[in-house]
RNA sequence: GGCCGGGUGGCAGAGUGGUCAUGCAGCGGCCUGCAAAGCCGCGUACGUCGGUUCGAUUCCGGUCCCGGCCUCCA
């Protein structure tokens, strides 16, 4: 079965084939690390990561890079407000950017370029799109050229007269067409600045993006993904730098774009200030429940972000863990892992997770009714084996149910205590005591369940268990 | 203003020209010392007005509302 995308470059539903099979390339824009990453931030990784699994799972061969935008005037603005070098800013953030993706269970793409690891491959882009009349070189700026690429727009779908009807913001007087944007600008001696033909400068946002692709990845490659916020101006300028400094070559031959997550129906981001760090949000709640919750709609659709959302994807994820461990006494190895046909079916089809997550719901419920041994066996291979392609129950049940235990107020040794004296006084039909004891425990947070095998317990409700 | 996307049951959220999404919550039942979990069952959802059609939530047009982008943005 075909893996079909929804191209933005041709606002259509696609087959995807690689270009070339052995070597599938993907990109997708990663993090400026100037403070730490707010949820919408993390749709990208947590939904294209599962896309860069699927192709993964097919091709073998995939080459999926992430960069992280190390040089960024808002950088600039956080390491002079801290008195800090940028390296101390970047460095912090990067390292907190990759640890809040792992507990997301992001897997880490296959190479993570740094833009200032890459200063030298930007000037020998800017030099060619110079010498090739794609760019010019005004007051120790080099600015691309619109006018010089047809195509340009495309992507976005405007024309550069309708970005100029609508223009937020001044034209620097030393732009050839109101729309040419910056590939290199000058440096002031106190802000991070690297020797260039045209002086003391750094880079404009869009043209790292071009030069690591190409760098990593070659001239053109299969799939270029980010936020549906970079289409224009960011992604509409990396094909422009891209195909003129390739002479013509196409750069990407998909653009997949996600929707934004919503707060209170606005967009959630930094700059509006309506936003919920990964940071913190790991801390009061369950990662993988957070993303349950990023998956929980098609990534192209915009995501209502709440508190209600995220107690709903535990809840989910309770009755799924629930299947896996009244599964406990089998035994699936790695190779033994499955992936039903309807699950991944759904994840080729546009990436389609809410249908996916409604497999695996199905899943769970034939593996739950499962008589025979063969059949749980089934039923725990595949819910496995769905599971992980989409990056979820991947662990231990018994770890899921005591979420936070190690933060929580409570402790494992004084619960089994009190269940073993609730167990003495079922014993003796005590049933007073034993329900009183159940209260004192719930009181604590802690639930129980009377089963064939003895009283096993969890700890209750949402995410504020694990606060400290 | 220009370009683009969307309005589905209490909530989240897929999908389809004519029997079922799915999950969460709720209700009833089974089970249970009681609970919980699990199982079974229940609720006549597709913004609005027209059109096409034997039949439209699904196609077409109008309209209302919401959101995104228009050089900070995932």
């Amino acid at each position: 079965m075909p893996i079909q995308l929804y191209n933005n470059l041709h606002r259509r539903l696609e087959t995807f084939e690689p270009a070339d099979p052995e070597r599938v390339t993907l990109y997708v824009c990663g993090p400026t690390v100037y403070n730490y990453v707010h949820i919408g931030n993390a749709r990208p990784p947590v939904v294209f990561g599962v896309l860069a699994r699927l192709l993964r799972r097919r091709y073998g061969n995939l080459r999926y890079a992430r960069n992280i935008t190390d040089v960024d005037d808002k950088i600039n603005a956080a390491a002079i407000e801290q008195g800090v070098p940028i390296s101390v800013i970047t460095e912090r953030f990067s390292r907190a950017y990759a640890e809040d993706m792992a507990a997301l269970g992001v897997e880490p793409p296959d190479l993570v370029p740094h833009a200032t690891a890459h200063i030298g491959e930007i000037l020998r882009m800017c030099e060619r799109l110079i010498q090739s009349g794609h760019a010019y070189v005004a007051e120790q700026h080099v600015l691309f050229a619109v006018d010089s690429f047809p195509d340009y727009g495309k992507l976005s779908r405007r024309s550069t007269d309708e970005m100029l009807a609508g223009a937020r913001v001044e034209v620097a007087p030393y732009k050839r067409s109101p729309g040419d944007f910056v590939l290199w600008k000058p440096s002031t001696p106190e802000l991070p600045g690297w020797d260039s033909p045209w002086g003391r400068g750094r880079p404009g946002w869009h043209i790292e993006c071009s030069a690591m692709c190409e760098a990593h990845l070659g001239d053109t490659i299969d799939i270029h993904a980010g936020g549906v916020d970079l289409q224009f101006p960011h992604h509409e300028n990396e094909i422009a730098q891209s195909t003129c400094a390739h002479g013509g070559k196409v750069f990407a031959r998909f653009w997949l774009h996600n929707g934004m997550l919503n707060m209170d129906g606005r967009k959630m981001s930094k700059s509006l200030g309506n936003v919920f760090r990964v940071h913190d949000l790991i801390d009061k709640y369950p990662p993988e429940a957070l993303r349950y919750a990023l998956l929980s709609a098609h990534y192209r659709q915009p995501l209502d972000w709440s508190e209600q959302l995220i107690e709903q994807s535990i809840r989910t994820l309770d009755r799924l863990y629930g299947t896996l461990r009244e599964l406990d006494d089998i035994s699936v190895s790695q190779s033994e892992r499955t992936v039903p046909a309807a699950f991944e079916a759904a994840l080729n089809d546009d990436l389609n997770t809410p249908q996916a997550l409604a497999a695996l719901a199905q899943i769970a419920g034939s593996a739950r009714q499962a008589q025979s041994a063969v059949e749980r066996h089934a039923g725990k291979a595949a819910l496995l084996g769905a599971g992980e392609l989409i990056g979820l129950l991947q662990q231990d049940p018994e770890v899921w149910f005591c979420r936070g235990l190690a933060n929580a107020s409570v402790d494992a040794e004084a619960i089994e205590k009190l269940l073993e004296e609730r167990r003495l006084a079922k014993l003796r039909r005590d049933f007073g005591r034993a329900d009183m004891l159940r209260q004192q425990l719930k009181d604590q947070g802690v639930e129980i369940e009377d089963g064939a095998n003895g009283t096993r317990w969890k700890l209750a409700g949402a995410g504020n268990v694990n606060q400290h």
